[in-house]
DNA sequence: AATTTATATGCCGGAAATCGCATATTCAAG
DNA sequence: CTTGAATATGCGATTTCCGGCATATAAATT
């Protein structure tokens, strides 16, 4: 674990915000979810999701078309610490964010996402 | 505190290393001390130091031409628990850095610093 | 095989951060 | 008030990062 790395990762807000509502909620998201939560274009929630995985903080998991992206709980104790200060000291930080996603989590079915885009068409494809 | 820019900061290795030092050591250190223990020109050394200031994680304590930097202790208990996440989890990287650094506080009287850039001369001022 | 849906990526322009060098500032001492 | 020592800063050049747009990939459905 680069711990300068992670901290590099850290320091752009929307890879903040993603993070965040990940450490919140403490679920698996997709990016539809997330485009949906933090109201940012999908390519660039794509994006961050990429630099967050490359250093190691984020797992995918791939069912059909859909991806769903976790925080790597097993990677290191330290990353861990890190979480769980952002867990903390954010629950009042970025509460849009949650809200939005709180929403968005509604409407999932058996736990899982069934409706993509189909709600929001913002994401100027 | 803006977490934000806490984290811009700690993503460059030069500031990453300056916190480090400081948080190991927690001692106040003066610049020419951090320049020797890190190796980096004095002019990195002064200019990361003045962005960790105004990210509010660092304050400083005048004593004549020196200037000594220390931890914000104070400041809030969100950046406290990020530092001793770092101070936890740094124990083994960056020693060189901590090693030249006792060295160089070896040669303090009465806990100030009294030699300045006397014995290393390869800040190319 | 063609279409649809969710996600990823190549490319470009602009903004921001960093470095190196030189020099400026500040304080103390003679 | 000049000198020296510790620290800070203005500037130009380089690099790195991010956004926007279009398009590509991959899987499911028909």
């Amino acid at each position: 674990m680069d711990f300068l790395r992670v901290f590099k990762a850290l320091g752009d807000e929307t890879r903040l915000r993603i993070v965040n509502i990940l450490v919140q909620s403490d679920e698996r998201l997709c990016v539809c979810e997330m485009t949906d939560a933090l109201l940012v274009p999908q390519y660039q929630v794509s994006r961050h999701l990429t630099v967050l995985k490359n250093v190691g903080m984020v797992v995918t998991e791939r069912e059909g078309t859909w991806i769903y992206y976790s925080l790597n709980r097993e990677a290191s104790e330290c990353l861990n610490d890190i979480l769980n200060v952002i867990k903390k000291h954010f629950r009042n930080k970025y509460v849009d964010d949650v809200n939005r996603l709180n929403e968005r989590l509604a409407k999932r079915e058996g736990g899982r996402c069934v409706i993509g885009f189909a709600l929001t068409e913002q994401q100027n494809k």
